[in-house]
Order: C-alpha cells, then sequence, then structure tokens
DNA sequence: CCGAATTGGTTGACGTGTCAATCATCAGTC
DNA sequence: GACTGATGATTGACACGTCAACCAATTCGG
C-alpha cells in the first residue's frame, strides 16, 4: 500500500496492462519469426538466416560481397557471419575467395547450387510472409505496424547513440 | 506500372512497400529482445529464459510446479524446458524431484539462490522494459500494438487450427 | 622504415532451441 | 495380469548466436 512517492519519477515499472501488451508483443513475434522459419526450412531446407545471406548475395553484382559489405547489409555481427558462411559454405551454397586489393578481406559467392536453390524458394517465402503477416492486419492496422515499429526503432537507436559517444562532434 | 494481373488471386507476393513493413518488424522485434536479454544479463547474469522459468515458479504455491505446468505456462516445448532445467540446475537456480502421484511426472522448485536472484533482477527488468518499449510509444501507439498484435496472434492460431485438425467435433 | 593501433576476418567455448529417438510409467483392453 | 497405446520427461545431435581471444594485413605516427 502507499505509492511509494511514485509518479515523479517516470522510471517505473510498467502497469499491468502494459507489461500484458509487451508480453504480447514478444512471445508474437517470435511465434511469427517460427512459423516463417519453419515455412522455409520444409519448403526449401534452408533457414531465415540463409535466406538473407542469399537474398543479398543474389542482389549483388556478379552474386558476389565482400565479408564486410554482406554483414552491414543483413546487419549481422562479423563473427555471426563468419560461423554462418562457414556452414553455407559446407552446404555448397556459397563460395569464399580472397579478395585482390586486401588481402584481408575476403568475398562471398553464391554459387550456382545457391542461387537455384535462393529462387525456388522465394516466391513461397514472400507468399507465406504476405499469409501470416500481410493478410493477418487490415491496411490500417499495417499502417499501424509500420508507424510502432519506426518508434521502437528510433528509440532504440538514441538509446544506442546514448549509451556510445563514439565520434562526438568535438 | 501495369500491375501483372494481381488483386484477382489474394495469394501473392507482397508489395514492396508491405515487404518493407515486415522487414522492419522482424528486424525491431529482434533488436529489442536482444537489447532486454542483454540488460537482464548484465543487471542479473541471467537470460530472458532463466526469467520466465523463475517467475513462474515464483508465483506458484511453493514456488514449484510440475514441469508440464511449468512448460504449459511458459509456451515451451517440453524439451525445451528439459535442457534449460539442467542448465538452471547446474546454477542452482531451481531443483528437480519426483512427484509423488505420478512417477512419470517431475517437480520443480525455485531454490532460495534463484528466489532471491529473481527478486533481484525483477525491478531492473521492468524498469527496462518501461525505459525500451512502453516509453518508446505514444499511449495510442500502445493501444495500436495491443489490438496489431492480438491480430496477428489470433491468425496464427486460426492458422495453427487448420492445419491440425485433431480433437474435431465429429 | 619501425612499431603501435586499427581493421577484416576466423576460431573456440558456451548457452540456446529444435527435432527425433528413447524410456519409464500409466490407462485401458482382452 | 500381460499387450497396447498414450503420456511425462529426458537425451543426443545439430543449427544458431554471442562473447572474447586471436591472427594477419594495413595504416599511421615518429
Amino acid at each position: 500500500m502507499a505509492q511509494p512517492a511514485a509518479r515523479a519519477t517516470a522510471r517505473r515499472s510498467p502497469t499491468v496492462d502494459e507489461l500484458a501488451v509487451w508480453r504480447d508483443y514478444v512471445e508474437t513475434s517470435e511465434a511469427v519469426r517460427r512459423t516463417l522459419a519453419a515455412g522455409l526450412q520444409s519448403s526449401s531446407g534452408i533457414s531465415p538466416g540463409d535466406y538473407s545471406v542469399m537474398l543479398a548475395l543474389s542482389e549483388a553484382p556478379d552474386r558476389e560481397l565482400r565479408s564486410s559489405a554482406l554483414a552491414d547489409l543483413c546487419g549481422w555481427e562479423r563473427s555471426r557471419l563468419s560461423h554462418h558462411l562457414r556452414r553455407m559454405e559446407e552446404r555448397d551454397l556459397v563460395a569464399r575467395r580472397q579478395a585482390g586489393d586486401d588481402a584481408r578481406s575476403a568475398i562471398v559467392a553464391l554459387t550456382d547450387v545457391g542461387a537455384r536453390i535462393f529462387r525456388s524458394s522465394s516466391a513461397a517465402h514472400l507468399r507465406l510472409v504476405r499469409e501470416v503477416f500481410v493478410d493477418a492486419l487490415t491496411p490500417e492496422q499495417l499502417e499501424a505496424v509500420r508507424t510502432t515499429t519506426a518508434a521502437l526503432h528510433r528509440h532504440l537507436d538514441a538509446r544506442a547513440a546514448a549509451a556510445a559517444p563514439e565520434t562526438s562532434t568535438d
């Protein structure tokens, strides 16, 4: 009892109601992700990670990219990409070779096998995105998802920027 | 221009615009999840999975539950829970023992250590939920998240029900 | 030109999550 | 009371993701 001097701080816990929205948001986004992953797996035997990599490569000139460029396009850490590429290379989906201009750098190329599998997976995957995500929402709701997602995204970025002063303009 | 005879099917791929919302939704929800996981890890040394399990146990009578009940509360598969409990047991966060009435069943109890850690993690975690999620959104946006999430959730459930006829009333 | 710091990328260890297989127990049937 | 099938839970194998350590090539300061 006796609210302990709340309200002034604005740093208090969420209400029960807010917490319920939070929980549902987390659970649902994970369920959606799992559904798409399962679809990709069963229709083409690849993972969402595989798909991201192959999508980026398939849109690149000569179907190849520097490892660092690929990491940026996927929004992945280098280490994660490196591990993933090793697994994909073992399955002959991609090939790695050295870059000519910088001996440190690696070039990742989509193999013919990889390109074929990507093409054959793409249509079904996109249909599933529509079926599970787009079709679940009215146009207004889709618009609402866009704006709320953007708000969350911006907020996270601002938070990250605040935490990492780095190249401050001084 | 020249829409390729779309609209009639409703089973076509998402538009570029819809796809952009989808991508942002996936990326952002993962970024949010990662942020919360990192916060929990650094403040209390536990994972979101640990937190879910301890939350459910802490609210249960005698701070213990049957394994199956715990799995239901967390919304996890049995196998996942079993693996997770083994790891938590090694860290003395929970303890497992046999149930009296059904020799197959296992009872999971929150240890004193686990209860203490959970209590000390809870406030910071909830504050972070507010900071990262609730505070990022206006009240209207929070409401929009609620309704869109509910729509996605319902749609997924309907889809799952359609795929699994099981106990149909025949 | 030499050495230090930086950059591009890989690796190992480890926690996590899924699937399929397994195992013991329980419930129902004859 | 043994045979059958469902149920509660565990296990092993393997993909995935993160962190920290590492290595080699490069860049920069002197």
